[in-house]
DNA sequence: TTAATGATGGGCT
DNA sequence: GCCCATCATTAAA
Protein backbone atom coordinates (compact mmCIF):
# COMPACT_ATOMS: atom_id res chain seq x y z
CA UNK A 1 0.00 0.00 0.00
CA UNK A 2 1.23 3.22 -0.45
CA UNK A 3 1.70 6.08 1.83
CA UNK A 4 -0.88 9.20 1.74
CA UNK A 5 1.04 12.33 0.02
CA UNK A 6 0.89 15.82 1.29
CA UNK A 7 -1.73 16.90 -0.92
CA UNK A 8 -4.05 15.19 0.76
CA UNK A 9 -4.31 16.47 3.63
CA UNK A 10 -4.08 20.26 1.57
CA UNK A 11 -7.81 19.31 0.88
CA UNK A 12 -10.31 20.79 3.33
CA UNK A 13 -9.91 19.69 6.69
CA UNK A 14 -13.67 18.45 6.62
CA UNK A 15 -12.89 16.39 3.73
CA UNK A 16 -9.78 15.06 4.86
CA UNK A 17 -11.55 14.17 8.00
CA UNK A 18 -14.39 12.39 5.53
CA UNK A 19 -11.65 10.89 3.30
CA UNK A 20 -9.17 9.32 6.35
CA UNK A 21 -11.64 7.04 7.03
CA UNK A 22 -10.84 3.30 6.05
CA UNK A 23 -7.34 4.49 5.44
CA UNK A 24 -4.67 2.86 7.89
CA UNK A 25 -2.37 4.30 10.51
CA UNK A 26 1.10 2.15 10.13
CA UNK A 27 3.35 2.69 13.15
CA UNK A 28 6.71 0.55 13.01
CA UNK A 29 7.91 0.78 16.36
CA UNK A 30 10.88 -1.37 17.87
CA UNK A 31 11.23 -3.47 14.57
CA UNK A 32 7.50 -4.45 14.96
CA UNK A 33 4.57 -2.90 12.62
CA UNK A 34 1.46 -2.12 14.69
CA UNK A 35 -1.51 -0.75 12.37
CA UNK A 36 -5.26 0.04 11.62
CA UNK A 37 -7.93 0.90 9.86
CA UNK A 38 -9.37 4.32 11.00
CA UNK A 39 -13.01 4.26 11.59
CA UNK A 40 -13.83 7.44 13.52
CA UNK A 41 -12.19 11.79 12.98
CA UNK A 42 -13.44 14.79 13.98
CA UNK A 43 -12.39 18.09 12.35
CA UNK A 44 -10.91 21.27 14.44
CA UNK A 45 -10.66 24.16 11.88
CA UNK A 46 -9.49 27.46 12.59
CA UNK A 47 -11.72 30.24 14.25
CA UNK A 48 -13.51 27.18 15.75
CA UNK A 49 -13.70 27.68 19.64
CA UNK A 50 -13.23 23.96 20.16
CA UNK A 51 -9.80 24.33 18.50
CA UNK A 52 -6.91 24.55 20.56
CA UNK A 53 -5.24 26.75 17.92
CA UNK A 54 -8.27 29.17 17.71
CA UNK A 55 -7.03 31.49 20.34
CA UNK A 56 -3.35 31.87 18.97
CA UNK A 57 -0.16 30.00 18.49
CA UNK A 58 1.40 28.82 21.73
CA UNK A 59 4.29 26.19 22.60
CA UNK A 60 1.60 23.29 22.65
CA UNK A 61 0.20 23.92 19.55
CA UNK A 62 2.38 24.91 16.84
CA UNK A 63 2.74 22.07 14.91
CA UNK A 64 -0.76 22.80 14.07
CA UNK A 65 0.08 26.03 12.41
CA UNK A 66 2.72 24.33 10.25
CA UNK A 67 2.83 22.67 7.11
CA UNK A 68 0.34 19.91 6.51
CA UNK A 69 0.15 15.82 6.94
CA UNK A 70 2.19 16.21 10.35
CA UNK A 71 1.58 14.48 13.06
CA UNK A 72 -0.39 17.29 16.36
CA UNK A 73 0.08 15.00 19.71
CA UNK A 74 -0.75 16.66 22.84
CA UNK A 75 -1.10 15.12 26.24
CA UNK A 76 -4.66 15.57 27.88
CA UNK A 77 -6.44 14.78 31.50
CA UNK A 78 -3.15 14.07 32.77
CA UNK A 79 -2.66 10.47 31.26
CA UNK A 80 -3.84 10.41 27.61
CA UNK A 81 -2.40 11.23 24.52
CA UNK A 82 -4.71 12.19 21.29
CA UNK A 83 -3.24 12.42 17.47
CA UNK A 84 -4.38 14.66 14.75
CA UNK A 85 -3.04 14.46 11.41
CA UNK A 86 -2.89 18.33 10.73
CA UNK A 87 -4.00 19.79 7.33
CA UNK A 88 -3.77 23.23 5.32
CA UNK A 89 -0.89 24.77 4.25
CA UNK A 90 1.73 26.84 7.05
CA UNK A 91 0.25 29.32 8.79
CA UNK A 92 -3.72 28.09 8.97
CA UNK A 93 -4.05 25.79 11.92
CA UNK A 94 -6.51 23.32 11.30
CA UNK A 95 -6.45 19.36 12.11
CA UNK A 96 -8.08 16.41 12.49
CA UNK A 97 -8.42 14.17 14.95
CA UNK A 98 -7.90 10.34 15.01
CA UNK A 99 -10.66 9.18 17.61
CA UNK A 100 -11.01 5.47 16.62
CA UNK A 101 -9.49 2.52 14.79
CA UNK A 102 -10.26 -1.39 13.88
CA UNK A 103 -6.89 -3.08 15.11
CA UNK A 104 -5.31 -4.89 12.16
CA UNK A 105 -1.59 -5.55 12.89
CA UNK A 106 0.09 -5.74 16.50
CA UNK A 107 -2.74 -7.11 17.86
CA UNK A 108 -0.50 -8.70 20.86
CA UNK A 109 1.91 -5.38 21.76
CA UNK A 110 -1.35 -3.63 21.62
CA UNK A 111 -3.51 -5.90 24.08
CA UNK A 112 0.06 -5.51 26.57
CA UNK A 113 -0.13 -1.82 26.12
CA UNK A 114 -3.63 -1.79 27.10
CA UNK A 115 -3.39 -4.14 29.76
CA UNK A 116 -6.60 -6.24 28.25
CA UNK A 117 -6.98 -8.83 25.95
CA UNK A 118 -10.78 -7.32 24.76
CA UNK A 119 -10.33 -6.26 21.12
CA UNK A 120 -12.91 -3.88 21.44
CA UNK A 121 -11.44 -2.30 23.69
CA UNK A 122 -7.83 -1.64 22.35
CA UNK A 123 -8.43 1.03 20.46
CA UNK A 124 -11.74 2.25 20.39
CA UNK A 125 -10.96 6.10 21.55
CA UNK A 126 -8.61 8.64 20.73
CA UNK A 127 -6.43 7.99 24.08
CA UNK A 128 -7.01 4.21 24.16
CA UNK A 129 -5.51 3.97 20.66
CA UNK A 130 -2.67 6.26 21.13
CA UNK A 131 -1.91 4.02 24.32
CA UNK A 132 -1.91 0.49 22.33
CA UNK A 133 0.05 2.13 19.67
CA UNK A 134 2.31 3.25 21.91
CA UNK A 135 2.26 6.93 20.98
CA UNK A 136 3.15 9.87 22.70
CA UNK A 137 4.88 13.35 22.50
CA UNK A 138 7.84 12.34 21.26
CA UNK A 139 5.81 11.71 18.03
CA UNK A 140 4.75 15.27 18.13
CA UNK A 141 5.39 17.13 14.78
CA UNK A 142 6.01 13.73 12.93
CA UNK A 143 6.08 13.73 9.01
CA UNK A 144 3.10 11.48 8.46
CA UNK A 145 4.17 11.05 4.69
CA UNK A 146 7.75 9.59 5.37
CA UNK A 147 9.41 7.24 7.81
CA UNK A 148 8.44 4.63 10.03
CA UNK A 149 4.59 6.47 11.54
CA UNK A 150 2.51 7.36 8.48
CA UNK A 151 -0.97 7.10 7.56
CA UNK A 152 -1.48 4.81 3.81
CA UNK A 153 -3.90 4.43 1.40
CA UNK A 154 -6.48 2.11 0.77
CA UNK A 155 -8.90 0.43 -1.90
CA UNK A 156 -11.71 -0.02 0.68
CA UNK A 157 -14.88 1.56 -0.52
CA UNK A 158 -17.15 3.13 2.61
CA UNK A 159 -20.76 2.19 2.47
CA UNK A 160 -21.79 5.11 4.41
CA UNK A 161 -20.38 7.51 6.42
CA UNK A 162 -22.25 9.38 9.64
CA UNK A 163 -21.65 12.47 10.70
CA UNK A 164 -22.69 13.85 14.33
CA UNK A 165 -21.25 16.33 17.05
CA UNK A 166 -18.01 16.25 18.65
CA UNK A 167 -17.34 14.79 21.74
CA UNK A 168 -15.79 15.90 24.96
CA UNK A 169 -16.25 19.59 24.02
CA UNK A 170 -17.98 22.10 25.56
CA UNK A 171 -18.02 25.00 22.95
CA UNK A 172 -19.33 24.65 19.02
CA UNK A 173 -21.27 21.75 20.23
CA UNK A 174 -23.90 22.26 17.20
CA UNK A 175 -21.16 21.79 14.57
CA UNK A 176 -21.44 18.05 13.11
CA UNK A 177 -17.64 17.75 12.73
CA UNK A 178 -17.26 14.09 13.46
CA UNK A 179 -17.44 11.29 11.24
CA UNK A 180 -17.57 7.61 11.46
CA UNK A 181 -18.36 4.47 9.81
CA UNK A 182 -20.54 0.93 10.95
CA UNK A 183 -17.52 -0.84 13.28
CA UNK A 184 -17.63 -1.98 16.52
CA UNK A 185 -14.85 0.15 17.47
CA UNK A 186 -16.20 3.61 16.86
CA UNK A 187 -16.19 5.04 20.39
CA UNK A 188 -19.47 6.32 20.73
CA UNK A 189 -22.33 5.63 18.12
C1' DT B 1 -28.28 -0.53 31.23
C1' DT B 2 -26.87 4.29 32.05
C1' DA B 3 -25.07 7.91 34.99
C1' DA B 4 -21.82 9.88 38.19
C1' DT B 5 -17.19 10.14 39.87
C1' DG B 6 -12.18 9.78 40.53
C1' DA B 7 -7.56 9.65 38.50
C1' DT B 8 -3.90 12.72 37.17
C1' DG B 9 -0.94 16.52 35.46
C1' DG B 10 0.19 19.99 31.72
C1' DG B 11 -1.64 24.24 29.79
C1' DC B 12 -3.29 28.64 30.05
C1' DT B 13 -6.84 32.65 31.43
C1' DG C 1 -6.89 27.90 40.14
C1' DC C 2 -9.59 26.03 36.70
C1' DC C 3 -9.94 23.67 32.47
C1' DC C 4 -9.30 19.77 29.63
C1' DA C 5 -10.54 16.93 21.85
C1' DT C 6 -10.31 10.81 28.22
C1' DC C 7 -11.06 6.55 30.38
C1' DA C 8 -11.94 3.06 34.12
C1' DT C 9 -14.49 2.30 37.95
C1' DT C 10 -18.27 2.66 40.89
C1' DA C 11 -23.09 3.65 41.87
C1' DA C 12 -27.73 3.82 40.62
C1' DA C 13 -31.84 2.26 38.42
Amino acid sequence: MKILKRNFYLQPTLKVARELLGKILWYKRNGKVLSGKIVETEGYLRNDPACHASRGMTERNKVMFGPAGHAYVYFTYGMYHCLNAVTQPEGIAEAVLIRAVEPLEGIEIMQRNRKTEELKNLTSGPGKLTQAFGIDKKLNGTDLTQGTFVILDSEEEIRKIYRAPRIGIRVATDKLWRFYVDSEFVSKK
